[in-house]
This record gives structure tokens, C-alpha cells and sequence, in this order.
DNA sequence: TTCGGTATTGATATGTTATAACATATCTAC
DNA sequence: GTAGATATGTTATAACATATCAATACCGAA
């Protein structure tokens, strides 16, 4: 997948190579990629957006499944915890993960208010400095969250 | 106030010089700092710490007021607005803001997982950093939400 | 292989956070 | 003092998330 987010990309291709290696690192990890968690996967890579809890039940649902809540939640769980999923704090809504080799990590999102659109991005430098001026105060950081939220590109063009 | 919130402070002395700022920027920017939102403010900076709508909601209630989920939410809307509230998105919950001379301006949180404290401090550097990622990718940053998740210094000592 | 523990799923109920919608009151400028 | 804008009161409901407990599936050890 290209490194800006925001540029057509190889859809069909971008998902099986997530799925791919989420299957790879779960074999290698001991983790139990079931039926569920594999088809929530499934369908944030379709989606390539950021959904909500019940969007993705109601996917479930429509494929015949009488999903309730906790099933959405259980898989989501799964797959944030073991970074193939992220959580958007400000859309309470789920991505797949980009950067899936990776692990665990700390990304950074980029929101668009118009489209909702979601990119996510690595954050080199700024990253280290946030945890390191943490550091300095006696914070200990264990996890962090940085949205960003604006224009994307198409946006700022359709209404400039 | 200290530059560092996780030491004491003088905390009368903190919400009153904190109300004085809020009164002298409406006055100043012709906002209108009504009776409720300054008793929400004044809840916000009692507390200290992030509170819930539901919880202001409560406090109210507690003083007799009557008062359903939009009275919280529109007075929050109107301090975060203005920068004189933030919202803890990882917390679903809001906290008065430390800094209020600055107006609008991009704060980082950090985010006791043990105590729910929470400090504000300012991200020089980090900040720019990632807007002008962002900036380059063509994205407009308008907003940010930075928040940093972990045990805070008394927490790291009570349990080591 | 079967036993027993652990992880996962199914299902119901409920808790928590946030907003829509519309009526009324208050302020401000003209 | 009236009009327009802003703020508040009130009811209802949408949207997001978790607690609980029973049933089943998986998996390693005896």
C-alpha cells in the first residue's frame, strides 16, 4: 500500500495481503483468528474506513447472523488489542490497522469532518518527543491516541 | 500554576484566577459567560480532575436544578468551543483547561490509567512536527487530540 | 482417548453517553 | 418596542458499550 493514504490504492490486493498477515502473525503469535474475528477484519478492510460497532453488526446481520452487541465488541477487542484494528476515539469507530507487520504501535489518524475519511500515519520524530517530555514529568505512557482532524484532500478541492 | 500537574497546587487560588481569565476573554471577545456555563466551568475546576456530562448533570441536580442532558452539553459545547474546556475523548469526559489565556490552542493529555488524573501540558515541537506531516500528505489540520495514556508519577510509586 | 481447564460464543438485559426536536425565554441592536 | 439572534427548558430517543451467565468449542496432559 502506497504511504499516503489519501491515493488510490489497490483495493482487492490490500486485502488479502492484510488478511494474509494478520492469519501470519496470529499462527506465529498462538492467536486464535476465529470465523468472527477474521469476518470483522474482513470487513473493515472492505469498508477501508473507519465503522462503528453497530455498522459492523449490521453487516453481520445482513449475511444472515443475528449479531448482538457483545459479538461486534469481542471481535473488535481482539483485533485492537493485537494491532490489527485501531479505535478512533473521536468517531467511536474501528479501521483496520495499515501497518499490520508492525504490531502493537503508536499511530497517528488523520480525520477528515467532511467525508470522514481516515488515514492513518506513522509519527517518527513527534512520537518520541511526546513520550520523552512524558518521561521528563514522571508519566510512564503505556498507549497513545493522536487524531488529527480537518480537511483531506479531495475535500479541500471540493469545497475550497 | 505549577508547570507540572501532577505537583500541588494552590487550588482556590487556581479556580479563581481561572474564572477571572474566563470572565476577562468573554468580556473581551463579546462571548457571554452565562450563569450556567460559569457553574459548569466553576463544577470543572472544583473537580480537578475529567468529569462526565452525566456526572456535572448530577451536581446540578444536587443543587437543585432540574437539569436534563442538553443544559451539560450546551455548556460544554460552549467552554471546549472556546478553549476553556477540553475533551477527554479517550474518557468520554471533559476537563477545564489549565491554560486559558491562550485561546484555542492543541493540547496534549495524559491520562492516569490507575486514578483517571489527568494533566494538560503544551507539545512544542511534537505539534509542528506532525501538522506539517500532515500539511505535507495535503491535509489541513483544524483540530488535534493528542492524549497519552499511563500511569502517573503517584500511581508508578504506589505500585511499582 | 478422554478428562479437565481455558477460551470463545450465544443470549438477555442494562448501563452510559449524546443528540434531535421543538417550545419558551432572554438579550441586543435598531 | 419590535425583530432577530442567542440561550434555556423539556421530552424523547439515538448511539455506543458492558455485565452476566449459560453453552459450546478447543487443546494440552494424563
Amino acid at each position: 500500500m502506497s504511504q499516503n493514504q489519501f491515493h488510490d490504492h489497490d483495493h482487492q490486493g490490500c486485502i488479502a495481503s492484510a488478511l494474509a498477515t494478520a492469519e501470519a502473525r496470529c499462527a506465529a503469535e498462538g492467536l486464535r483468528l476465529t470465523a468472527q474475528r477474521k469476518r470483522v477484519l474482513e470487513i473493515l478492510l472492505e469498508e477501508h474506513r473507519a465503522l462503528g460497532a453497530y455498522d459492523i453488526l449490521a453487516r453481520l446481520s445482513a449475511e444472515g447472523q443475528n449479531a448482538q452487541p457483545p459479538v461486534a465488541y469481542r471481535a473488535l477487542d481482539f483485533l485492537v488489542s493485537h494491532g490489527f484494528a485501531h479505535r478512533i476515539e473521536r468517531l467511536n469507530a474501528y479501521i483496520a490497522c495499515t501497518l499490520p507487520n508492525e504490531g502493537a504501535h503508536m499511530p497517528a489518524f488523520m480525520i477528515c469532518r467532511n467525508c470522514d475519511m481516515v488515514a492513518e500515519t506513522g509519527r517518527p520524530e513527534a512520537e518520541l518527543g511526546l513520550v520523552s517530555e512524558a518521561k521528563n514529568l514522571g508519566f510512564a505512557v503505556e498507549r497513545s491516541s493522536v487524531e488529527l482532524e480537518g480537511l483531506c484532500p479531495a475535500c479541500r478541492e471540493a469545497r475550497p
